[in-house]
RNA sequence: GGGGUGUUAGCUCAGCUGGGAGAGCAUCUGCCUUACAAGCAGGGGGUCAUAGGUUCGAGCCCUAUACGCCCCACCA
């Protein structure tokens, strides 16, 4: 054994610690038919990343769960990696390169894919290397990159899969494009935000009736010169006369029909709505079904293009002031109103997507929708917390086909070739010699690549080496459980679950563990542009991984938010510190070459603090099996600092201090013992400070990350001596709170008479004498049976079936201790009234089950009891204080 | 518009299937007691948002209201 350090250093404990589990392998997980699997895959983070407090609260669940059930024996994977990022990277590579004066299509393809590649070199590993810190026991030898040979062939032969079986199709419909990113993005990327504008109220001339306007109100008046219709609904009788009829379309030289349409609500704005097929999604629609023109008036960046119209070239929003200049000028404006409502920006850089109809890859969603609903109902895959199993039905329900491709360089390349003659299109893992059809050679792949969720979606199969029958995907797959952020679950774990269903047949996990977001302290969203974001690694090296791990997961329901407060960090650094020292403090005392040997006999406060133990054991398991892990770690905590240091320490110390007291060595065993199996409770959740004391308190260990969880043992199981020392204990108090009450010097000891009639009790107070004296600051205990010798003006205090006396003759005040035993009297007899009042209460004793009206019935006696005592106390007083 | 969720001590939050209101921080008092002042002992502080209902019994279940937050959504 070796000694601690004086001072808790996390610095200079973790990285040393974390260096030696690596060396030593701990973290690879293997196939092995002796052993049960265990998988958690890890969501991948992106390697443009930055470890935030989000990813250190992801994997501090994940690492926990997994340290968890290694130390039970399973054969615990941790499966690793990052993710390419596609729209992220590419912006940031662009971003770069634009720095250095270059343009990406000046490199080209395959040039600008050599930069992508270098940037991965260069950060991909950053975001891994802070996980480290944070304790990851992750496999990092199985470490997986979404754009790897593997992976990509997972993708390749699933979008093949998917076309052959028709769930993917190319089309061209309406997308969200973002003009500046110039790439379509999927519905999910989409972020509706609220922007305060106008309503244009503008007059349009209705053709051949001089004089007469039909008014339409509209957001975006520059859209105007893509109208194919105006709409009106049919049952409006303000318009039915125009329908069929025309109207002139301002600025151009062309007449637009009035048609009937569901789509125009009679309630909102005038009942007319300008109709854009082209730039907008419900008039994308509307001219489906009738057949309307799609006209385009917006190039790629959003700038106006539509025929030799004077404002081309120019941006939609100054397009717009122009044209509504315009229209006041033609006496065409009717008014403008103030108007807020919901924009559509592009998640990744904030800018307003523009609707457009662009010929696009799509993944047909209804029919792969159906397994993911049905894998809830089947009870194949469940949330935690239950409450996101709606969330998660409710976008099932409610989904759209699926927009895959991208037009970005930096992803996987769409396999899907186009005959340059016939336009056959075919889709391969490699490229076709010969057009099927026409036998044309000259075949072009195509340059879009795929959403970056569409490898994400596989990664808890592809990681295994699926499509291949490996042995890791036999043995490892499916997963167990899935921990994660609410926030993606449409994005990702929706994607995960459909795909998993249609490529493996089954769900790919068991379990979500939802988590929450980490704010500020203010409660406001951790981000770049507040600048209020707090960097998990500045609190690895101030407070410890530990500490931060300790922060995240407690003092939180799971699937909240939480916010978070540097006081709470050294808080948990505070705990960490106090198994530190409480370690320190036993190992000073054990004797370096005695070996100790389990006892036959315990005394009662060994007994109880053994059982204590063996309930939290039982405890602390429960509920990590619920996935309760915050309570789990409050109830470690609560054990560690007040059963185990403030109780049990100070009960055996009197016995350590003597050498020659025959139980010193029962009180060092079981010291040691209790604390191993506290440190292996604590471990999965403060890793490094448990490791690094595991390894001083026990010579021939070889670490507790590998050691064997504890168990609840029912022999260990003490129900006596934990209620007797339970009742020694609020005997301890209520001494302490007399001598706080009674302004005792803590340096003045004082002799405490124990009065009881109660044989059992008595015995049990002997047999605690040597730490009730310490205690309870007494100079002496003297248990007797009856109250005799013991001076009137004692000071007195009563717990159940016996009294305690203090004789503090010159000190006590007696009206004070009047006033402190009517107090008492008072709060008993409150008591006891409740107690008759339910008891009292025929309902409740015909209704209420049997053990709770026996439970009432004893509570009932002890409180009747204990008012005996004290009344007794309080005439005897209150007669010497008249005499 | 739809859905979700929250309102508990001064602050931040727990409170598991209904059975005597808890923690951390803050605050007050007394202690440098030979593991720990990053500590020890003790105390104060709550009509569990409001109003009804179910129940022998409600912080917990039901209904409504107020205020808050989140997500989804094609009202131009």
């Amino acid at each position: 054994m070796k000694e601690l350090q004086k001072t808790y250093n996390p610095a200079e404990i973790e990285e040393r610690v974390y260096e030696e589990w690596l060396k030593k392998n701990y973290f690879h997980a293997d196939v092995n038919p002796n052993k049960k699997p265990f998988t958690i895959v890890m969501p991948p983070p992106n390697i443009t990343g930055q470890l935030h407090m989000g990813h250190a609260l992801d994997n501090t669940l994940q690492d926990i769960l997994i340290r968890y059930k290694r130390m039970q024996g399973y054969e615990a994977l941790w499966q690793p990696g990052t993710d390419h990022a596609a729209i992220a990277t590419e912006v940031k590579v662009i971003d770069k390169l634009r720095k250095e004066g270059i343009d990406k299509h000046d490199l080209g393809r395959e040039g600008f894919l050599k930069k992508a590649w270098e940037w991965r070199e260069e950060y991909g590993s950053k975001i891994i290397n802070q996980l480290h810190k944070l304790g990851s026991s992750a496999d990092w030898e199985r470490e997986r990159f979404t754009l790897d040979e593997g992976c990509s062939n997972a993708v390749q032969e699933v979008f093949i899969r998917l076309y052959n079986k028709g769930y993917i199709y190319k089309g061209n419909r309406i997308i969200n494009w973002c003009p500046v990113c110039h790439t379509s993005i999927s519905d999910a990327e989409v972020e509706h935000k609220d922007q305060d504008s106008f309503f244009w109220h503008i007059n349009y001339p209705v053709v051949g009736e001089e004089g007469r306007f039909l008014e339409i109100a509209t957001t975006r008046p520059e859209t105007m010169l893509g109208d194919s219709a105006i709409a009106v609904n049919p049952e409006d009788e303000r318009y039915k006369d125009l329908i069929g009829k025309y109207v002139h379309l301002p600025l151009t030289d062309r007449d637009i029909p009035v048609i009937a349409d569901e789509h125009a609500d009679m309630e909102f704005g005038t009942g007319c709505v300008k109709i854009t097929p082209a730039h907008d999604p419900n008039d994308f629609e509307v001219g489906l079904r009738h057949d309307l023109p799609q006209i385009h008036m917006l190039d790629d960046d959003a700038r106006i293009a539509y025929r030799d119209c004077k404002y081309n070239g120019m941006d939609r929003y100054e397009a717009r002031k122009a044209i509504v200049e315009e229209l006041k000028e033609l006496g065409l404006l009717v008014k403008v109103v103030p108007h807020t409502h919901a924009v559509g920006t592009h998640d990744r850089c904030g800018t307003t997507i523009e609707p457009m109809i662009k010929p696009q890859w799509f993944v047909k969603m209804d029919e792969m929708a159906k397994p993911a609903i049905e894998a809830i109902e089947k009870g194949e895959l469940r949330f935690v917390p239950e409450s996101f199993t709606k969330t998660y039905l409710h976008w099932l329900y409610n989904i759209k086909d699926w927009c895959i491709s991208r037009q970005l360089w930096w992803g996987h390349r769409i396999p899907a070739y186009y005959c340059s003659e016939c336009g056959e299109i075919v889709v391969s893992g490699t490229a076709p010699d010969k057009c099927p059809k026409c036998g044309c050679t000259a075949l072009k792949q195509d340059e879009d690549t795929l959403d970056t969720w569409f490898s994400s979606a596989l990664w808890p199969f592809s990681t295994l080496g699926w499509p291949e029958d490996t042995p890791e995907y036999k043995y490892f797959y499916p997963t167990d459980v899935l921990v994660t952020g609410y926030d993606i679950i449409f994005f990702w774990v929706i994607r995960m679950v459909f795909s998993a269903y249609e490529q493996t047949g089954g769900s790919p996990f068991h379990t979500v563990l939802i988590h929450g977001l980490v704010r500020d302290s203010l409660g406001r969203k951790m981000s770049k542009s507040l600048g209020n974001g707090i960097d998990p690694i500045e609190v690895i090296d101030k407070y410890g991984a530990d500490a931060l791990r300790m922060t995240l997961i407690t003092g939180n329901a799971p699937g909240n938010d939480m916010r978070f407060y540097w006081e709470r960090v050294e808080a948990s650094r505070n705990f960490a510190n106090k198994v530190w020292n409480a370690s320190r403090f036993i190992m000073m005392n054990l004797d370096e070459e005695k070996k100790l040997v389990k006892p036959a006999e315990f005394r009662p406060a060994d007994k109880w603090i053994i059982s204590r133990c063996n309930t939290v054991v039982k405890e602390v398991t429960d509920n990590l099996d619920k996935y309760e892990l915050g309570i789990a770690l409050s109830k470690i905590y609560d054990f560690i600092w007040e059963e185990f240091c403030d109780w049990y320490i100070e009960m055996v110390k009197p016995r350590l201090w003597n050498k020659e007291d025959p139980t010193r060595d029962t009180a060092l065993w079981t010291l040691k013992k209790v604390l191993n199996d506290a440190l292996k409770l604590l471990h999965p959740f403060m890793p490094f400070v448990t490791e690094e004391i595991y390894l001083n308190l026990n010579d021939d260990a070889e670490s507790i990350m590998i050691s064997d969880w504890p168990v609840y043992d029912p022999a260990a199981s003490f129900v006596k001596e934990e209620s007797e020392v339970e009742r020694v204990k609020d005997a301890v108090k209520q001494i302490r709170n007399l001598r706080t009450a009674m302004n005792v010097p803590p340096s003045r000891k004082a002799c405490v008479y124990i009065v009881s009639a109660d044989e059992a009790l008595a015995a049990c107070f002997e047999h605690c004498r040597d730490f009730f004296m310490s205690l309870a600051g007494a100079s002496d205990i003297i248990i007797q049976k009856e109250k005799c010798g013991i001076s009137e003006d004692a000071v007195s205090a009563v717990i159940p079936n016996a009294t305690l006396f203090i004789p503090l003759e010159d000190l006590v005040d007696i009206s004070k201790e009047i006033d402190r035993l009517e107090k008492e009297e008072a709060r008993l007899l409150g008591e006891i009234k409740r107690s008759n009042g339910m008891l009292g209460n025929e309902k409740f004793i015909s209704k209420a089950p049997e053990a709770k009206i026996l439970e009432e019935k004893e509570k009932l006696a002890r409180y009747e009891q204990m008012l005996a005592q004290v009344s007794e106390q309080l005439s005897n007083l209150k007669g010497k204080n008249n005499a």
